[in-house]
DNA sequence: ACAAAAGTGTTTGGAGTACACCCATGA
DNA sequence: TCATGGGTGTACTCCAAACACTTTTGT
């Protein structure tokens, strides 16, 4: 548990861990539960804590991270800081804070994080407090989540929308080691909301110097089997 | 003066403020001098603040820019947090923050923006306990500036670069209302480090909808005026 | 044999790039 | 009249987009 020695109680961070299940664009959510006046409140959060007194910020999402899957080497990446003072507004998540924290809490400006992650990794979540499930990216809006995570999900998105387009190899984060071209056209389309033609998709992916094009087909598919590849590098 | 009751002294903004004087992109910086046994010692830093307690992030960026410029509707983009323990170890840092807010301070995280001014607007400098100045952002990297601002200025102009190619009008930002092509050029150039052609420019300059002719050219030029254009909407 | 997805070329339009000369103005 | 930058058109290349049929494999 938080300790007032060891944690800074006024800087956050969050991360929005995106996953891709094959179909839908996914993120990760924690679920929280409220105990208010003996009624029990279910809602979700990202995952995030309070940063340690000597920790970078870059340490503290990494650190998150861990914790939560086990997985290191998380693409991971800084994109924007929230900080109004009506982000603490609503008592539920004020009651929650310093019960979990056992720290008077005031203002926390929080420090957001969008990381890729590939679904099919087994992850451990560790589930002593809290359990964690993905999401489709679809459904988010119409969820009830804590403090303002559903404005940081939205800009995150945002932002992962545009960085993809700068560094289109991130999308190998969200695939299996071994991928068909089906796989990574269908992300391509899920992330851009484009449609693209299969024939002009093959032969612009024949163009990445860093996939590479295995002696291996996909196996249990009741049709045609896809050739595997790998992204090298 | 900063009061403990006032402001949040965990968490302060950064603002990197550029402007184009023709030739060169420039960024203001605020001298600073620190007595220290002594000696003065004379450098520089970004303009910056920390946050009043019930401020948002990007209200007290628009305090500072106000503060220092007396304008307002300065376009203005939050870009990254910076909130590495190290940033702070500078005793020549820690001395001046002391002094100058009054508070006993920890870490700081700050929130960094860039901002885009037109350098030819009348700029009041609220030079009642500091001076502030242009320099070219190439020579930056020789200077010697407060805490981490060498690093965030390379951040911040990393992410202008990548803004301006997302949206492109934000050029107008940095010229006078009523400007040239040459001098649209010349910036475009400086900001892309390009030399683009001058007739291609024109061209792709006449597709742009929201610059609009003007009935007017430029006056005294030692050669034939240049016709005038401004930025509409 | 059939259902289901894999894999494969060609054409066309638009955008970017390269390139050189005459024009208007002030000194 | 000269020096200085202003302003203009054409040809080529390359990339993106549109578009339909044959192949492979499991059931």
């Amino acid at each position: 548990m938080p300790n007032s020695t060891l944690y800074n109680p006024h800087i956050s961070v969050d991360c929005v861990v995106f996953g891709f299940d094959g179909e839908k664009l996914k993120v990760m959510l924690i679920e929280r539960s409220i105990d208010e006046q003996n009624e029990l409140y279910n809602d979700k959060k990202l995952p995030g804590s309070i940063i340690l007194n000597d920790e970078d910020l870059d340490e503290a999402a990494s650190r998150v991270l861990n914790e939560l899957t086990g997985l290191k080497n998380i693409y991971l990446s800084q994109f924007r800081s929230f900080g109004s003072p009506n982000r603490m507004t609503n008592p539920r998540d004020i009651l929650w804070l310093e019960r979990t924290t056992q720290l008077k809490i005031g203002r926390i400006v929080t420090v957001a994080y969008v990381a890729l992650i590939k679904i099919d990794r087994k992850i451990v979540f560790n589930a002593d407090d809290y359990s964690a499930n993905w999401y489709d990216v679809s459904e988010i809006s119409n969820m009830s989540l804590a403090f303002d995570h559903i404005t940081i999900i939205e800009k995150g998105l945002e932002h992962i929308r545009h960085q993809l387009d700068v560094e289109p190899h991130l999308l190998f984060e969200l695939l299996p080691k071994k991928f068909t071209i089906s796989q990574l056209r269908i992300l391509h389309d899920v992330v851009h909301r484009t449609r693209s033609d299969v024939r002009n998709f093959q032969k612009k992916v024949a163009q990445m110097p860093y996939l590479v094009m295995l002696d291996e087909v996909e196996e249990g598919v009741p049709h045609r089997a896809a050739r595997l590849y790998k992204y090298k590098k």
